[in-house]
DNA sequence: TTGAAAGCGCTAACAC
DNA sequence: GTGTTAGCGCTTTCAA
């Protein structure tokens, strides 16, 4: 079979013309090509043992690596040295916008390592993040950064307890032995409810989410603590659960409070998403932001700027929230298993006030509406 | 060394008692604790053949690697049948949240076939890109999907023609033996063009990326088309070429417009967060949107609908495109190297009318503010 | 400085 | 239905 394509005369040479045409060269076929041991290209070919090898060895090696468009085969080595230089990333909904900037933090920081990353999407389902972590470690991962975690989440307790590093990042598990990294929310949340309390509001109403999760349950319980502490009313009543972070679930909580009949003035949501889908709803209702009720996020996606009115929320930074776990990763992976200890580190989080809360309207309270 | 934490009981078993302390189980382990040859237990652990193994000693064989926590071992396997079961994907920007979709479309399909996916961020570093390509091919990935590629990218183009699959998603180069999936952008453009001519625009002025980016060359010549077919005004001085999407190169490219002293009464740009940093100089310098200028993107990301005033652009699919492309890549891994052949698959894109349009004020062109 | 040889854990062709 | 064997491409110890 003749080829006469231009492209076909560099680049894929060896394809054509190389010692065990059809296949990728190795170590061996440039060996041959520069007549020696294939072990000393192995040495010319690794940085830390190249100056071992004579500089005109050396060049010639490399000549014939350009020549045969060699590549060195992780596959083999990861076999023979037992580190994959790669790592394993697992995110709920990479759709989600918290999700690319923890990526790209991680990412950054494993490329100064030298590693790659695989990823998966769990899509919120714990039986998809089971499977993803199996073939990750099949695929001998040397550590593994979860972003999916719920606080009993059995099989990142499981991966810790095994040996291989792991560090959950946004989320992090009620087992306090695999490492993490979140935000510090009881403050955020403090000046959240403060800036409410301060404003007027009494009557505060909490669209948390579900309680399996670690965000959900510390903002949830930071919403209690400072409640309680600013003399606003406790009441469970207007507390509601949604079953994910997302503008359907916040719509339907809404929904739900309006229909149980609860007086409030104020919604703070577990999240922003949580808090756009109120938001519609309660406009919907007739109930305008925040002239009559006054609506709370969390996380500052880049659209809470943007959505009218203009979102209050926590900020926090996701991109320094993916670094920091990767750093603490790649120190576990350095260490001696033995060596590893369990680090939380939490990021600060602020609140950036925008044009979704004001003083209640003439401080009376919102009863139930009827609807529509 | 004694270990008497309770979690050390099952989960990591082997590292305590395992014939071969310490390290993971191989099917050797699992074999010499069955009683079989580890050829068996290889047999009995693939579904392909596991029908020829009797279910009793299968049975034995499933409660060892429960037992021992086994756990196949990838880089061995691929190095034995020279397939890693792995793809790579690359990106330009991770946090743009275009590419979220479209890794959560290919993440979908490879699970599908039972692959993983290593992710890559070139930050738009043509030279990152080299890199990551080169340390995925290391990594005997079979087949990648690329976002980031440039119009002339001959690395992209050497991966094709080494033999690995390869597909280009939203993007494309100009060599067209690389398989693509992007947008049928030419009827889109043209009906914002026709929208805009409508209203009675007649000076449409247009940023655009760089042109060594596929969907700036596109998007800009279909303009080119459109503005010639419609009897607007054509004009370079209309044109004015961005380095990057992004907000920040948007606002640079408006100001340059306005600085050109061209007068114009729309502007369309490449893409949406050009239009958005568009918007915000124009604002900034008098010019109410749509009132004296309209403005257009395209993509349609989430934020298009929520700025003020709502973005009219064009919306696409990436989910779609993500999707489209990993098919592609499949059914590439699929076949042999002879049999495939180059896809180019244009995905639908519509406009969508929503605020930043209208018929410019009284007819009057809009010549150069001075500054401020 | 370089060569020789062993072996990482697996699959698959072959034997029984 | 199961055992034996070779060898994938590499790193690394040991010799020379």
């Amino acid at each position: 079979m003749q080829m006469d394509r231009a492209e076909g005369e560099r680049k894929d040479f060896w394809q054509l013309t190389g010692p065990t045409k059809g296949k990728r060269p190795t170590l061996k076929d440039v060996a041959a090509h520069v007549g020696v041991h294939f072990s000393t290209v192995s040495r010319a070919l690794d940085p830390a043992t190249a100056h071992r090898i004579t500089d005109e060895v050396r060049a010639r090696i490399q000549a014939a690596v350009a020549e045969l468009n060699y590549r060195h085969n992780v596959a083999a080595a990861t076999l023979r040295t037992h580190s994959s230089k790669t790592i394993g990333i697992i995110v709920p909904d990479i759709t989600n916008s918290l999700f690319g900037p923890i990526i790209k933090g991680i990412d950054s920081i494993s490329s100064e390592h030298g590693y790659v990353a695989l990823i998966g999407d769990t899509d919120n389902n714990p039986e998809k993040e089971e499977k993803l972590i199996s073939t990750f470690l099949a695929r001998g991962i040397e550590g593994l950064i979860v972003a999916s975690a719920l606080r009993e989440d059995e099989v990142v307790s499981a991966v810790a307890h095994d040996g291989t590093p792991i560090v959950t990042v946004n989320s992090h598990v009620d087992d306090d032995s695999v490492s993490s990294v979140s935000y510090n929310v009881r403050p955020s949340i403090g000046a959240l409810v403060k800036h409410l309390a301060e404003l007027g509001h009494r009557r505060i109403a909490f669209i948390s989410g579900p309680s399996s999760w670690s965000t959900a349950e510390e903002r949830l319980a930071a919403y209690r603590y400072w409640i309680d502490r600013v003399k606003a009313v406790v009441s469970d009543d207007l507390i509601v659960y949604s079953n994910e972070y997302r503008e359907e679930e916040g719509a339907r909580c809404a929904e739900e409070l309006l229909r149980s009949g609860v007086p409030f003035t104020a919604v703070m949501a577990a999240n922003d998403l949580l808090a756009f889908g109120a938001l519609n709803v309660l406009q919907r209702h007739g109930l305008e932001c925040p002239r009559d009720v006054s609506v709370t996020g969390f996380n500052d996606i880049p659209m809470a700027e943007r959505w009218s009115p203009p979102l209050t929320t926590v900020k926090v930074d996701p991109l320094r929230a993916g670094k920091a776990a990767a750093e603490i990763l790649f120190a576990d992976i350095k260490l001696a298993p033995e060596e590893r200890q369990p680090k939380h580190v939490l990021l600060p989080a602020s609140m950036v006030v925008r044009h979704s809360t004001a003083a209640p309207s003439s401080g009376q309270l919102r009863g139930a509406p009827t609807n529509g």
